[in-house]
DNA sequence: TATTTCTTGACAAAACTAGTCAAGAATTAT
DNA sequence: ATAATTCTTGACTAGTTTTGTCAAGAAATA
């Protein structure tokens, strides 16, 4: 699990082009002064989202950037994995063998399973209109008690 | 936020050392084996979590490592704060320029605060003991929705 | 006392992050 | 058409972090 710089400023970026939005074009170059990053390294960022369809770009003078969807289609999830790459917490899927230690089942595994779980579907509540609404804080929640377990039927 | 292998590792050696616990002491070696990592490198993660309290470390023949708390009182959130220091999503604290961007208010800490605070309520709820029962799938839960912040139930 | 085991800190290779640079392609104003 | 503007792409690099290794030593016990 990794969250870089990288899908910071992808967010910044994505807020900036979305509050421009109504003067239809934003350049890397002004995003990049008023936030303060380095334009070229804004650039990889933005042609990533290009290319993930997050965005539109429009060459030549007075080109820019736009949103290529609706703020509330924009959804954080979707834009963190196409950046930073799926964002899993993983346990010891690559060495299987210390997958079957001790316990011959691999208990840990199920942690980090659950956890990038836990942060993939708190990211997929949250779209671009939340954030420009103000309208992440206080939405985290507490996971399900164990003693709330048997009604739940999970095994 | 970071989660590398050495919060893994240390989340591993502590169910080895939960799991031998009956038969008093496991040592690095044995768990290194089992768990097929650099028993070096262990090192480094059980001598953090012994200085953090977690477990006990005898010297000697038939030395080795025991808990040092009961399982369902080693909280994951203590064990991956401890070992790969504060987990936080942060967006733009350092850069104090960056926050007060085109918005005049940095709209995107806001996501990385109640992210970083999500993972904590997660880990926070996850003991020692939850693992080695397997009471870990299926409770991560979605974030409390915007439309129903009126109502507020839960299931 | 010898052996086992943990303890500590220095060291280093490899991977990754963050950022730079430069050549080029598309678009539009003139 | 031409020049200016802006995005596009990919190679490159410095710095940091991760993931270890190594060696000398300290504590405990048989």
């Amino acid at each position: 699990m990794k969250l870089t710089t990288k899908g910071r400023y992808a967010v910044l970026a994505l807020t900036e082009i979305a509050l421009s939005h109504n003067k239809s074009l934003i350049k890397i170059s002004e995003i990049a002064k008023s936030q303060n990053i380095s334009s070229t390294y804004l650039e990889q960022i933005l042609s990533n989202l290009k290319r993930n369809g997050f965005v539109k770009a429009v060459r030549g003078p007075n080109g820019g950037y736009k949103l290529a969807l609706k703020a509330e289609d924009i959804i954080m999830s979707d834009v963190i994995n196409a950046i930073e790459g799926k964002i899993e917490a993983k346990g010891c899927s690559q060495k299987h063998i210390s997958c079957t230690g001790i316990s011959g089942k691999c208990l840990n595994h199920d942690l980090w399973d659950e956890l990038g779980k836990q942060i993939n579907l708190f990211l997929s509540h949250i779209s671009l209109r939340d954030i420009l609404e103000g309208n992440i804080l206080g939405r985290s929640r507490a996971p399900i008690l164990t003693q709330d377990c048997d009604k739940m039927t999970i095994n």
